[in-house]
DNA sequence: CTTGAACCTCCAGCCACTGGAGGTCCCATA
DNA sequence: TATGGGACCTCCAGTGGCTGGAGGTTCAAG
């Protein structure tokens, strides 16, 4: 009998180009991440390409979730720090986690208010000369809302 | 009777300062907008201050408004020119502000489902040590969702 | 005339990447 | 073993839409 349990997984090394595919993060941003420190340096070939571990493998495919959930790069830096440290409390990543969706709902507040003026606007063109666009008056009408909506957000 | 009516209120003179004021858009970015070529080149006091008129304080006005509304850069500088020229057909604004709601349609329904899924871990995360926060969890379950949204906007 | 707020220019920095230039390495096939 | 071409390397500049600071000048009120 071989022994092929001897190859444990996490020492398996994948070349950038891999990792990219297998996590859809691209091979710059997987580079301009090690720079940044969210990825630790990986081994490398006698040539000088870089060969990663399962681990890289994981901690990529954390940080490309946390990403796409719209964590700031400084709030996956402290999930990361966290999921590394299992023993300690959970409490930041569940206040990480509330912060997130109340930033998320007030986006959602934000577009669907533009959402609705853009639809009047848009409805209140019957096309025409851009003298009498409707769109093009309610822009120009700078005094409107003025008050209202200073939380930027550019949509 | 004297005649403040030769007065006419496009030649008015205002500071950065008061546009700044008066449109809610900060003085360094309104200096930005002229280098941009959004805004054109006011008059110049002795001393080199900007002095601008009612005619820039719309303008300015418009753009902010559209900013407001999510429209990008180039699609402002259309509308802007399309403002300046009455007597052409409104096809194009009101093609912007379709493209525009469009825009705002898609980031509502990747935020809506972004909301979900936060809102779940959340939820299924009961405190306690790191190694048990289902948080962390979903974080790290990479495989997780690699196909169904690659649509990207981080938040 | 003095003060100090507002203004000026120039330039660097923000976030989270992205892309290009110019060169090197790896490996499958002939 | 040679070769071709794709994958990889580093370095650097650019993206959008501003923002802020340094260091100096001008303006208007008192």
């Amino acid at each position: 009998m071989d022994q092929p349990m001897r190859e444990i997984p996490a020492a398996a090394r994948h070349a950038i180009g891999e990792l990219a595919r297998r996590t859809g993060v691209k091979a710059t941003t997987i580079r301009w991440y090690e720079q940044e420190g969210l990825l630790p340096p990986p081994a490398r070939s006698e040539g000088g390409h870089r060969l990663y571990s399962d681990d890289h493998l994981r901690r990529l495919g954390f940080i490309r979730h946390a990403r796409e959930l719209g964590f700031a790069m400084p709030a996956i830096r402290t999930l990361l720090g966290l999921a590394g440290r299992p023993r300690e409390d959970c409490t930041t990543a569940h206040a990480l986690a509330k912060a997130q969706i109340a930033e998320i709902d007030s986006r959602l507040r934000r577009l669907e208010a533009l959402r609705t003026e853009l639809a009047g606007m848009a409805a209140a063109c019957e096309g025409g000369p851009a003298q009498d666009c409707r769109i093009l008056e309610t822009l120009a009408d700078f005094e409107h809302g003025h008050c209202q909506h200073h939380e930027h957000e550019t949509g």
